[in-house]
DNA sequence: AAACTAGTCAACCGCTAGTCA
DNA sequence: GTGACTAGCGGTTGACTAGTT
């Protein structure tokens, strides 16, 4: 079957930009007469152009319901999770997405999300954290040594500013669950998280309300207890393994809500310049020194 | 001020799926 | 069932712009 070509060069059909004149034409056409038919609409429209060209026109940037202008911090959120779902489908996501183009998202997502995944150490394609060849664990002990010592860590670095003993029992009950495995899904919303976060700090740890590049909402970075609930609930995707009842333990137990984000702040940064070693929380040490020693023999 | 480079995004191209005669 | 046609999708290109040297 030969198919017969939409655009016709030797009829001399424009190509390129389109001139607002152009746009006009189109518009006062599709207004006139709707959607549809794009194949006979340049002729009827007085457009030098193939109809392809007249209907991408329409869906990317005249179309009234088109919204423009930056992506919100919800949309890129919107995004990245639509993408883990359906990949580069992006009309798929686009759906998810009302007033944006799958054009304009597909741009966005090559040119911003992608890098920042890149740079936060996350696998665009995969979603997945990209794990150093010094930071991976022996394959045998993989799942259950990686989700002890990610717990530590969190334990270890965050115990000193919420109640230790909240904290613990809430990692030793989930440990010791046989559906709790490590979510990489975890690791992905921290790395995510890592830029927006280092932006709402200033130098001096203190949140910084003038932050472009902020994960939470304006209101919730003026509202300190708003951003800590933002923080733990939106951000972090602690949410992913914790559940209601830990949250308000954890709320309950955490004396001071600013010095708490600044900790986590830290962490997430990777500034290894403030780190205190603090007695293990984890209730099963014999697990935590096997771990320890496997890290330090690298 | 000019040349160069990198980033952005509108538009294009090739292809596929669905519809209809 | 077949072929022509349309609409839509995803990858790629290239014009434009801003920043840097």
């Amino acid at each position: 079957m030969v198919r017969t070509p939409c655009c016709k060069a030797e009829l001399g059909l424009k190509k390129g930009a389109w001139t607002p004149e152009e746009d006009q034409k189109l518009l006062s056409y599709l207004n006139r007469h709707g959607e549809g038919g794009w194949r006979t609409l340049p002729e009827k429209a007085g457009l030098k152009r193939c109809g392809k060209s007249c209907r991408l026109r329409w869906a990317n940037y005249l179309r009234p319901d088109i919204k423009r202008g930056e992506f919100t911090e919800d949309e890129e959120c919107s995004i990245i999770s639509l993408h883990a779902l359906h990949g580069n489908k992006w009309s798929a996501i686009a759906r998810g997405l009302p007033g944006r183009t799958d054009n304009e998202i597909k741009n966005y997502w090559n040119t911003h999300i992608k890098k920042r995944l890149i740079k936060n150490g996350i696998d665009p394609v995969t979603h997945k954290g990209i794990v150093s060849k010094s930071e991976q664990l022996p394959e045998k002990q993989n799942v259950t040594q990686t989700t002890t010592r990610f717990l530590n860590r969190v334990a270890n670095r965050f115990g000193k500013r919420i109640n230790h003993s909240v904290l613990s029992e809430i990692i030793a009950n989930k440990s010791t669950s046989s559906s709790f495995t490590p979510t990489s899904n975890l690791l992905f919303q921290m790395a995510v998280a890592t830029t927006p976060v280092s932006s709402v700090f200033d130098v001096d740890g203190n949140v910084n309300p003038m932050s472009s590049s902020s994960t939470f909402s304006d209101c919730s970075v003026n509202d300190p207890q708003m951003y800590f609930d933002s923080f733990i609930e939106d951000t972090i995707g602690f949410s992913k393994f914790l559940n209601d009842e830990d949250f308000m333990a954890l709320e309950d137990s955490c004396v001071e809500n600013n010095l708490f984000t600044e900790e986590l702040a830290r962490f997430l940064q990777g500034d290894e310049t403030d780190v205190v070693d603090v007695t293990p929380v984890y209730e099963r040490q014999d697990i935590f020194e096997e771990i320890e020693t496997w890290c330090n023999n690298g």
